[in-house]
DNA sequence: TTTGATTTAGGGCGTTTGTCCTAATATGCG
DNA sequence: CGCATATTAGGACAAACGCCCTAAATCAAA
């Protein structure tokens, strides 16, 4: 079945790299050195580096599923939960702006190859939005739920594709603090679609 | 100094194969192909693949300057050109959906080469950036102009990525409804920025 | 300790990459 | 025409790519 503590090492190497260089810009030899590991024992693990982008996606599944989770857990209303989403920008805002969102830039970069794991890695971004309509469904909003879910998806993509173009992380904070005020207004009072942006 | 008609050739069919299938992932040998000329003649006009990016670059921002040159002598109203901006993601929808937005992903994958071009490329959303906010400057928005440009930057962008990684056109045209009905509210009403998300 | 499976190291496979060179052809000018 | 310059074709080059193989080392159970 493998070693489960070199297999997991390469995950996690693979995670960071394809994040920070862009799958194809990644390397077995790159993977390989930064573990100390020989390309051979790499190949045991993995056969080819499709598996391994596989095991990357799934692995980071896994994570967002767990942290959406600690979120649903850990707020106390809709609107807080919501805000746990909207802060990631802001807690990896030094990341953001080197690379980007992990998942838009992954889910970019494999579209553009027309790779078959495409549809995997987008299951990220779908975990995000069932979530988010989740929430707003329990903020009342049973009609436009979805369209809310992707409206503040896309914004936050934007948002992190600017602030990693311009090199600005005070972007990402003035966004974020729009942001709140748009959720807040969402509780205080009844808001119709064409008011928001 | 160069055939033209070759080198511009070179340079479209560069600029569309680095927008379908990304700079890295476009060899020389297939631009070459596709052209039907050989590598050497290739070569002869171009030394390296990054001299051939910067003249796509510098293309693309030629172009990109004609084109808001156009939209600022069509449009009547500051309104009127900012809604010529945002219709781009209307009219361009079906290749938004397969490739995602030409300038953002562009940027997105140099920054993550941290490639030397990266700047360059840039300059394309900078074009955009300030077009735009002499634009909120002219309708009024003399405080918070360059903040509304990036805004709807932003969005621009967010939207391209999820219509892409969704594979969704119906989204692209709802949330460019959205924005039409933003910037309506912008010539009817005085609006304080945070009732705009 | 022996034995068999698991894990690792290391190198080789063919292909493709960007780069570069040389020879042949096309073109325009005196 | 003749000559120089501009342009092209075609292949050579080392390096890097993903992929694959085999032999050695490690480890666990009998």
């Amino acid at each position: 079945m493998g070693n489960r503590l070199t297999r997991d090492r390469i995950v996690d190497e693979a995670d960071k790299l394809f994040y920070e260089q862009g799958f194809e810009h990644t390397s077995f030899a790159q993977i390989a050195e930064a573990l100390g590991i020989s390309r051979g024992n790499f190949y045991y693990h993995f056969k080819t580096k499709d598996e391994i982008l596989d095991a990357v996606i799934s692995h980071r599944l896994v994570r967002t599923n767990s942290r959406l989770d600690n979120w649903e857990l850990e707020g106390e209303t809709p609107a807080d939960r919501i805000r746990s989403f909207i802060n990631i920008l802001v807690v990896n805002r030094a990341k953001i702006k080197r690379f980007g969102c992990p998942v838009g830039t992954l889910c970019t970069e494999l579209a553009k190859l027309n790779h078959p794991a495409k549809g995997h890695a987008n299951e990220l971004l779908t975990l995000f939005r069932t979530w988010l309509r989740r929430q707003f469904e329990q903020l009342g909003r049973h009609d436009d739920a979805d369209e809310l879910a992707m409206h503040l998806l896309a914004f936050s993509q934007g948002v992190a594709t600017l602030s990693s173009a311009f090199q600005d992380e005070t972007f990402i904070r003035s966004e974020v603090s729009r942001l709140d005020d748009w959720l807040t207004s969402f509780t205080t009072k009844p808001n119709t679609l064409s008011e928001v942006l």
